[in-house]
DNA sequence: GCGCATTAGATATGACTTATATCGAAATTC
DNA sequence: GAATTTCGATATAAGTCATATCTAATGCGC
């Protein structure tokens, strides 16, 4: 018989995989997944000049004109400082734009421009092949079901993960958190 | 004093999310339950010095003993640059060792000492209790049913993005993985 | 045995993601 | 009208990962 050249691994049929009992995590996974998905949509999105967090952004804007950027941060589970350059970008590149709010001169405005509809569509279009592909070993039945699983468990942190209270005393405030 | 509180923005009522879009694209949740998870793993793991990524070495180690740098890196899917300073870590603190491997002096033969066994059995019981904390939403079922998705995703994305694991059998090409 | 290409691990570096702390300006409260 | 809070911006830093390159050791062919 042949020797084996370097690594008989042969996992395939003797060892399961060196990762098995992470694989009975789903965090692991998710975690795993998360890597698949990032550089899938980046891909996806590099040709038009997004990534998967400024498309993110983009779509909530679209979606909800007129939002303010702490609302937008809010949407997307990060905090305020983060989505200040993603929003630079995209204003700069005339896609979105912040005008000042009429009720609070502090605030922005955002909204997406014609040329950001626009490449919304195409962004989504794009998003929407990345999700098939990364989804084509799952019937949509079990596509909808993943989905659902991970909204509970998203919805579940964010319950969790509490009240990151930093003034003290008083009333409570309700908000969001995260990593 | 006013009850209610600050922005009488009233979307909850009228918008059910600002990323109700995103919501539908597994991807989103994915890198949404995957922040939720990390934060989460990180808390649990942190008493015990370790992080997600730590964990993950030493449990491939504790099942796969003798197993080289490289093996580990594909293991977890991550170049070998990448683990070796967590092994460095995880070496100083006597809990795995680095053996030269005998048929190949370059080569270290990773193994788990007594007390890197010890620490681990902790580590995985906050890892379970984690697992447990995070899919709490969920039934038995559907975890089950949401890991097994998420492993057809993950061995999708593999074979789609790279072959990067070189443990398939018999030569492997080299791509990039991303991300 | 002597080169040559390859492989294992280490180092250096950089991209990307995301958080905390703080500031100025505007808004709100008293 | 001063104090406090909120909005957005800036600065900084931590954490996660990849690429390129270096060194030793291996393997191979001559």
């Amino acid at each position: 018989m042949t020797a084996p050249g370097r690594k008989p691994v042969a996992r395939a049929t003797l060892d399961p995989a060196p990762d098995a009992t992470l694989r009975r995590f789903s965090g692991y996974l998710i975690k795993r997944a998360e890597s698949v998905v990032r550089s899938d949509v980046n891909a996806a999105l590099a040709p038009l000049g997004l990534r998967m967090f400024s498309f993110s952004a983009l779509a909530v804007i679209v979606d909800t004109p007129g939002l303010r950027q702490a609302h937008l941060a809010d949407a997307l589970a990060v905090e305020r400082p983060n989505i200040v350059a993603v929003l630079d970008d995209l204003q700069s590149r005339g896609l979105v734009s912040r005008e000042r709010a009429p009720d609070d001169k502090r605030a922005y405005a955002l909204e997406a421009t014609t040329a950001g509809h626009e490449l919304y569509r195409m962004a989504l279009a794009a998003v929407t092949e990345h999700e098939e592909r990364i989804t084509k070993g799952l019937s949509e039945k079990d596509r909808q079901a993943l989905i659902r699983a991970l909204s509970v468990l998203v919805e579940t942190g964010l319950a969790e993960t509490g009240p990151r209270a930093r003034g003290e005393e008083d009333e409570d405030e309700d908000e969001d958190e995260d990593d």
